[in-house]
DNA sequence: TATCTTTAGTAGCGACTCGAAACTATTGCA
DNA sequence: TGCAATAGTTTCGAGTCGCTACTAAAGATA
């Protein structure tokens, strides 16, 4: 057995048993790591083709699972104006309550000491990169560590759509986003 | 956002892109998930509940994936002699090739240096550990790790059930292992 | 030994995931 | 203006998933 398959093991068994843990009245897995998605995207980020680029998965798919929220109040849908293909889907009241909920492994993540769990995050993010290289995906990161923002006086901007950015939306996760390289600064 | 949120947002969006990435013409990722285990467990340890058990869903669930796997031809049914409550889901010709197969997951971590495997091997383990005791979970670590193993002349040997066991079987996967403490040793 | 009690596997249910294919609406480009 | 690309949706069939209810076997207790 190789490190690689054991190292992929890990990964899938804990996912599977978070998953497991996860499930609430009437909120399963998959909508949950939606909902949590559209929690921490930026409003140009809301679309079924963005989540379902995030998460590895076909429009298809992902349309049904957005409607199934929407069917539960959990999020509301709206027809972009400026470009009338998109949908945005916001999270409601119930919606954003939703993603508060603490579960079994964030619990036993909070116990580490902060070198274990800088050095996890950091090997978890190279392991995505590689995988995203090789699939064509996009890296889905913060504004704030985007090629295209640009850090003002008080507020940030972005030089790919023009537009400003308020301080919470720096650190929202946009679609468009193209990570820095190491050591790279505006 | 947390770090342990945005640890947890790793592992479950890189186990659920290696998960579309998994699925081949007629083999879907729990699938997949269930085969892989079988392929790494001993021979006291390929029932539907132990299968359960170590991906963290229920026996019902499980038997239905089995039942499929089997239906397919890449597992075959045994009902166990010693005790007939048990199964064994043991795999065919085709199953085992079905777990050789390569993926792109496996591919990222092959490119990696041994420090960050190491590190992220050892990571994983902790959070999957901690994860464990807070749900009561078993270990499913191999003989050779386990409390109950003893190392003699030529082959080990195990405690708990009082068998000797083959080279091959002591770095297979059991149901009963405990693992040993850190610095223990027979 | 006879009777709980626990454990293992399973069938059936309803909601939903999932990829694939087919389809409509909108936008972009030549 | 026309055609290709893109976004969202719907439908299909297979299967996951927790849950409940059930049977059979093994253990424990009286």
């Amino acid at each position: 057995m190789t490190q690689a398959l054991k190292i992929r093991t890990l990964i899938n068994r804990i996912s599977r048993i978070d998953a497991a843990d996860s499930w609430s009245d009437d909120l399963n897995p998959t909508q949950l790591a939606a909902l949590s998605y559209l929690a921490q995207a930026n409003r140009f980020s809301r679309a079924p083709s963005h989540v379902a680029a995030f998460l590895g998965t076909t429009r298809g798919t992902m349309s049904q699972t957005l409607k199934a929220l929407a069917r539960k109040d959990y999020v509301s849908e709206l027809r972009t104006e400026t470009d009338k293909r998109y949908m945005s889907y916001d999270l409601t009241v119930k919606g954003q309550a939703a993603t508060k909920r603490s579960n079994p492994l964030e619990k036993a993540l909070g116990t580490f000491n902060p070198a274990t769990s800088d050095s996890l995050e950091h090997g978890l993010n190279i392991v995505l990169q590689t995988m995203l290289l090789v699939n064509n995906g996009r890296a889905f990161g913060q504004c704030i560590d985007c090629s295209y923002y640009q850090s003002g006086a008080s507020k940030g901007y972005c030089a790919l759509l023009s537009i400003s950015l308020k301080p919470t939306e720096t650190k929202q996760i946009c679609h468009e986003q193209v990570p820095m390289q190491a050591g790279q600064s505006t």
